[in-house]
DNA sequence: TTCATAACTTACTTTTCGTAACTTACTATA
DNA sequence: TATAGTAAGTTACGAAAAGTAAGTTATGAA
């Protein structure tokens, strides 16, 4: 890895929203609270790595888990302001892939 | 890798601009059409990859590569109506960058 | 006692990355 | 003639990340 000049919160936001699923990830999220299973079914991702990217984004605080204790559990996943201020960046993907693919 | 309901142009745009370096090479060439070790030196990104990445951003349409035969080669890489028209994502996501990171 | 469900987690294989050395073509210099 | 320098790659190979499928945990219903 070399050094440069790029700008660290740039070459950060492209790491977290560069990496593979997050964008459609927070797509899905855009849309509301969502479930596991409900994130899971609607891409086409395997749960290993839904697990290891929500758990990013909480980290990041870009996400939220809120766990409610039925039977069996539930878990709500949904965007933070932070995650939510992305919804014009992934707006602009969306309008773009219509227009040119 | 399963069956899905998503947008397949969506789902295409989101490969593209999400994999590994994309997003930092079109921020690259949207300050102008750029040779290949400009490019190679403003990031952290290795000569192999950078290949890589252009080729395929090439052959998908977003980045044309244009050949000067002078001494030593020059080969400058500039992005297409279809690339420069990602600009409006490129510059949300740095818009963001700059408020939460 | 067995089954079902949601949300993970583990184990294992395949693909993609990162690093560094090497190649090609041509000119300038010793 | 031999050597060196430059831009733009390419190759080889070990390391890291992703894909797949089976297993785990907790709880209640049949």
């Amino acid at each position: 890895m070399k050094e440069t000049a790029l700008c660290p919160r740039l070459s950060k936001a492209m790491d977290l929203i560069g990496k593979r699923w997050v964008g459609l990830i927070l797509y899905e999220l855009l849309e509301g609270p969502k479930r596991f299973n409900e994130i899971e079914s609607s891409l086409p991702i395997s749960g290993r790595l839904l697990s290891e990217r929500l758990k990013e984004l909480e980290k990041e605080g870009l996400v939220e888990r809120q766990v409610y204790t039925e039977v069996p559990v539930r878990v709500e996943y949904s965007l933070t302001e932070m995650g939510l201020s992305l919804k014009g960046a992934i707006d602009a993907i969306e309008i773009w892939s219509k227009r040119w693919l």
